[in-house]
DNA sequence: AATGAATATTAATTCAAC
DNA sequence: GTTGAATTAATATTCATT
């Protein structure tokens, strides 16, 4: 496998896994056959400017570059501009309507966002359900949106 | 001195000096009179959410974290589009015009950014000069503020 | 140029002390 | 709760090989 596959598959690992160590990395490519080691994933990661981050409660796990994550938003901005119908929080439940079809595109970006205040999203076709990790979080996120619309 | 002080000040020297590894922050406190192990700082940058982001070129860097980050460019994006009147691009420097007063503000903002594009930036009341690394990075520097404008 | 094995370096944690 | 000293764990790099 060639390493810009490999760093593909990085990228995809870091979406849909908590990475805590590069060793982890490396178990999850084992599970698909794929044999590196630890200085590999190393080199990746300083080439691909992934960080390790502290959580806020306990532990770290690998992000995406700040530049990414930077566009990502950017990205969500645009489309909320383009596709917002409405939004609503309820404990932990942060509601976002938009124009019929843009709902999948919306989850996905804000599940790109890594969001310490997310723990999951659901979505439709016009409307995404945000679940967070307590309704305080619920409540920065609704922020956070509403100071995306302004 | 007090855990929070010691923590303002880390916030500080982030964005004064290249801090490349932990022992950088012990060294530069060791210069304030202030005695710490590297087994505070680890805890520290834990407790606050640094990150030690890869160099594009080489090495690697504390930086603030992502939420922090964000929200500095959510900052910038308000201030522009309250006080901006026109931007520039020529070899290696972008030069942004506002109105009288926010240009120190701007410059501000642009070096918590810690933008790898970005060489230094110097502020006068209406003008900020933003040195860039390359003519290229400029380019790119441009068009994240014509993004950020948009 | 890309990689692994071994190593050096850096960072996180444990454990004791305060 | 906070810290340092010592230790362990994790990560980066060196050196050799392909």
């Amino acid at each position: 496998m060639r390493k810009v596959d490999r760093q593909r598959l990085l990228r995809n690992l870091i979406q849909t896994h908590e990475i805590e160590r590069q060793e982890d990395f490396v178990k999850l490519l084992q599970a698909e056959q794929i044999e590196v080691t630890q200085a590999t994933i190393s080199r990746d990661i300083k080439e691909m400017q992934l960080v390790k981050v502290p959580n806020a409660d306990e532990g770290y796990h690998y992000s995406l570059p700040l530049e990414k994550k930077l566009d990502v938003k950017e990205k969500l901005r645009r489309t909320l501009r383009d596709a917002y119908v409405t939004h609503n929080q309820q404990d932990y439940f942060v509601v976002i309507k938009a124009h019929p079809g843009n709902a999948p595109a919306i989850a996905s970006l804000l599940d790109q966002l890594q969001s310490e205040d997310i723990f999951g999203t659901i979505g439709g076709d016009d409307t995404v359900l945000i679940i967070c990790k307590s309704e305080e979080q619920a409540k920065q996120f609704r922020v956070f949106i509403e100071d995306l619309l302004k």
